[in-house]
DNA sequence: TTGTATGCGTTATCAT
DNA sequence: ATGATAACGCATACAA
């Protein structure tokens, strides 16, 4: 059995298709008495509106994209959660897109969203350089969260990213870290400002850095248990651990911290007793560790919710300037003893 | 700038908008020549095709939904993961979409890909029930994975679940085990069959069960760290260790394998020592724990491929039965010594 | 207050 | 081989 139309409604109602329409979009006054007939109608055939014939008629939908580099990054998950609930509760439905760190796949994926005349998009992008992929978006309200592309003007929700490699690394120190290595993945903007944050810290401490123990690895493992066996990532250890021998270390994310871990297990390092960790992120996996290490908590909830709503601004016609919204984050001690 | 329609490539073609579409789609003989103007227009105004008016006057899409009842739960992005690769080499799209463990959710959105005109989703369901969602998917090409839904005539991909109880059991007794607490999630099929099979390895080794040890908790934590706060949670497993002096325990997802993970930390019980732990779904935390314990590795990558194919076939209008398909999983041995 | 008619961008039928 | 045209389901300008 096909879906009942707006014209089946119409006939059954004993009214036009206009009428029907008026009284589902309350664009024009209508009697109580037809518009009760019209609203039996759409009960008795279980109506739906067509959303394919109504885009195509008013050229938007209902629908939200989050694009994302990598959806199995937990974080990402997290952030979804709170993007979602808020556009629920004002009639949109988010659907969650994997771009999977893939740049043509994002390219294509972000034409999708616009030929399918999605309403709006939140993106996590795989890149900085986005000169091919303005033009595409350009007619599209879009919000960009955790990552910032270049030269690109749209709302962007942000971690406090240098304050917390300040924080994180005072934590460390307090600790009594003195020689600490910074394992970042790519080396991006916000990467950047992780570290000038830890290099701030050292200097407030008076301590020195090692230039050579910050160190960029241009890995991004799609997977966490990826680095577990991949030898540059073993060597990279290896280097900081034996011959510069830091008695600290910090990753840049999570599935970097869980890189760090499976290291750690492997080798017998005991984290406390032989090295102190801190990481970016604090993810699930973490609490279950039977050993204290430190992190940065980025708040999900929170930097979800803005990206949401600011989306939601947007697509309500709000005009104010594009901005970047830094949503603060905390330093936390997990399993602590 | 407005995106070119077919109208536009016409025109500059010089030609008529059927040519152009027969041009596209194959659909007519055209001279070379026109072919060739009719190409070269498409390119010079970057026209692609507006999916939402195909989908209008076609009925259908080249999106597939996959819905999954909880996309925190790191195993059904997993099983994406294999999906999606199957899907895109075959020019679908697939769009996540979170049900989030709320049949009214998953009902809306049922409906959503529906009116979407979705070609086909793919579905892991809240619940077993499907009275009231059949009608909705009943003109979309529908597969199940992980979970099946009662009286319902689709295809389905399931694990071995009977056979992996059995297993698993088989090897916590080779490991020591004498008795054993079964602790399960929602007593929904899957589970009572990972329940059979545990029921007969214990039969088949000679040894008892205790009807009271095996537990169906129905709780549908939605994100890991949940179940740690839990105090029924706390007060199960308190019940299991503590009254009925269990060795061994076994669970019967991974949410519940974490948050055993958690009490035993927060206990100070050691696994191996005081206790040996099995647990069904193998997801990447657990390579992280340095103590040994062993899981049951579903084949998410041929679970996640077997679907997305079976649904191609059903898109290309391959008419066999429906039909159940187990994927065979195997038992790993984690961190070991 | 309600109805008629048109167009959104396609595709398919039927002429030419 | 190519073109004119209707139809998909809806929303709106305008007429009644």
């Amino acid at each position: 059995m096909n879906d009942a139309s707006m014209k089946d409604v119409a006939t059954r109602a004993g009214v036009s298709t206009a009428t029907v329409s008026h009284v589902i979009n309350n664009s024009c006054n209508v009697r109580e008495e037809t518009k009760d007939k019209v609203n039996r109608a759409i009960k008795e055939l279980n109506y739906r509106v067509n959303p394919t014939a109504r885009k195509l008629r008013n050229g938007h939908s209902k629908i939200i994209g989050f694009v994302v580099s990598n959806l199995a990054h937990y974080f990402y998950m997290e952030l979804g959660n709170a993007i979602e609930s808020v556009l629920n509760k004002n009639g949109y439905e988010l659907f969650y897109i994997n771009s999977n760190e893939n740049p043509e796949k994002e390219k294509a994926q972000l034409e999708m969203c616009r030929l399918e005349n999605f309403a709006g998009i939140i993106v996590v992008p795989v890149n900085n350089n986005w000169k091919d992929l303005e033009p595409i978006i350009s007619n599209i309200p879009t919000v960009f969260i955790d990552r910032k592309p270049n030269s690109i003007d749209r709302d962007v929700v942000l971690t406090t990213n240098k304050q917390s490699g300040f924080d994180l690394t005072c934590k460390m120190i307090e600790k009594g870290a003195k020689n600490i290595a910074f394992i970042a993945p790519q080396h991006d903007d916000t990467m950047q400002l992780r570290v000038d944050g830890f290099k701030n810290a050292m200097k407030s401490n008076n301590l020195e850095y090692d230039p050579e123990c910050i160190i960029f690895c241009n890995k991004r493992p799609k997977i966490y248990g990826e680095l577990a066996e991949d030898n540059d990532w073993i060597n990279i250890l290896d280097y900081v651990i034996n011959e510069k021998h830091v008695d600290c270390i910090i990753s840049g994310n999570d599935l970097f911290a869980f890189g760090a871990i499976s290291y750690f297990n492997k080798k017998d390092i005991e984290i406390q007793k032989d090295i102190l960790f801190g990481t970016f992120d604090d993810t699930f996996w973490m609490n279950n560790l039977n050993t204290e290490i430190y992190s940065v908590a980025q708040n999900k909830k929170g930097m979800g919710e803005k990206a949401a709503k600011l989306l939601l601004d947007r697509l309500n016609n709000e005009d104010y300037e594009y901005d970047e919204y830094c949503i603060e984050a905390s330093i936390l001690t997990l399993n602590k003893e």
